[in-house]
DNA sequence: CACGCATACTCGTATAGACGAGTGGGCAAA
DNA sequence: TTTGCCCACTCGTCTATACGAGTATGCGTG
């Protein structure tokens, strides 16, 4: 390997830049110029002790701020990595348009398979329960509706938690309440209700995750989500869906088009 | 002030939980339970080290876990606070339609005077540039781009930072390229100039902040940023602007409407 | 050869102490 | 009363040390 002095500077005791963070720059800039490149291990706490001539804290300070923007992740045991940028899904969004609907399998398996990835959607439940306040105002002051929950993994990583909300009246006893709706999944199924589907309403919101979802996503540190809610309106104009998705935002670019009238 | 011990409990020795992540836990409940309120002081660092009788690291471990989460904010010499959830501004995705470009003023000011808010638009910058690869791709194989940079504020609050490229055979001379491009913006000068805008692309990203992101933009620790790239395209088909965004995450709310078919 | 253990190296957690710097209140001097 | 300083309290930075726990490697034993 090459020698650190050769790619990292040193400190400079008369800046006024703290000390920690001069390493951090220093770190972020090799990265950025590709002296580490993703997935390389970085000088070990030890190593930049060494170099520096500071203590492990201060070492350990510089790393926290890097894996704060996401750039770098610890492995105990191992090493500080650089974070492999991992392969994100785009997402048109004319994803649920009638005519993609036509065949069996999900949007996700679909894209995915297209991709030559492997997908899977576990941790599937379908139960009715009590509508928060937000659905219920989004649904039309609802009760109760029925939920859908599920994971979607792509090789065998969690990209996405999903919940479809929908008012008991419609979904009730029907296929929407099986674990697998059919082919073309619950918009298809909703259709042969009756409930002709007119425009879909999509919310972004983009935030550091609770810890819940760090768990359920298996996020790295310093790993945004992008919370989407995705309202669903009939031909009559009532709002028949609410998916709420939160997705591991480092997978995902969402892509839109509008018309420009 | 109520005492601690009866808001927060103690630690548990016994678990494999670590000691700073159980006293982040607590200070995470009871914020979210609203013990502690928007913008209210949490203990200090000393009154923590005395109620949970740890040291004052093992304090501050668990003060930069909230903070990565975006849920308090230090302030040097005051204390550490709740941070508070600004109000966020709702972008409509038919903003750009024609029908809202006949008046004056610019989308952004005129959303924000409707919302009671005082707008400001600064760091204007227009001039010649050579085009990135990226921007390039997208705008057709262009070399040299227009650019028109300038950073957004409410009430004083930097909250977007936008960068509009456009082919120089089309911009160059016009009033485009001048700092203030007249009443409807650069797609009203687009439209005079024979380019009758067809359609957008939106692509939107989350991501954590670059360094001089969190500078240009004032970032609290533990908040994302949207970075969204709208792609103006004319009748002909033709690329003729693209726009890069990054906003504040937590200022913002993205809203687009879909049709079904 | 195969297995298992010792060992060295990695990061994780925690303590104790020191000094610096920003903030705000109180007190003393003008 | 007003001004200005001091001090107490706050977080920011840094050092030095200790032990624990996960990982990988090599060597010795069976």
């Amino acid at each position: 390997m090459t020698s650190l002095p050769s790619i990292l500077g040193g400190i400079d005791p008369t800046s006024d830049r703290a000390v920690f963070r001069q390493i951090a720059d220093q770190l972020r800039e090799a990265i950025d110029r590709g002296r580490f490149k993703e997935g390389e291990k970085l000088p070990s706490e030890a190593e930049l002790v060494e170099h520096y001539g500071v203590s492990r804290m201060t070492v350990r300070n510089s790393f926290s701020v890097l894996q704060g923007e996401g750039l770098v992740h610890a492995e105990h045991g191992k090493g500080v990595f650089v974070r492999p940028r991992p392969p994100v899904r785009r997402l048109a969004s004319d994803r649920f348009a009638r005519r993609h609907r036509e065949q069996g399998k999900s949007a996700f398996i679909v894209e995915a398979d297209a991709a030559g990835s492997h997908p899977k959607v576990d941790s599937l439940e379908v139960k009715e329960e009590k509508a928060s306040q937000d659905i219920s105002t989004r649904l039309g002051s609802v009760r109760r509706v029925l939920a859908r929950r599920r994971r979607y993994l792509l090789d065998g990583r969690p990209v996405e938690f999903a919940t479809s909300y929908l008012p008991l009246d419609i979904a009730r006893g029907t296929q929407i309440a099986e674990p697998n709706p059919g082919p073309g999944g619950i918009y298809a199924r909703l259709e042969e209700l009756g409930h002709q589907l007119d425009h879909f309403e999509e919310e972004i919101r983009a935030r550091m995750p609770s810890p819940s979802e760090v768990k359920t996503l298996q996020l790295a540190s310093g790993v945004p989500v992008i919370h989407l809610i995705r309202t669903a309106f009939d031909a009559a104009g009532r709002a028949v869906e609410v998916c709420d998705t939160v997705m591991a935002a480092d997978a995902y670019v969402l892509s839109y088009q509008l018309p420009a009238n």
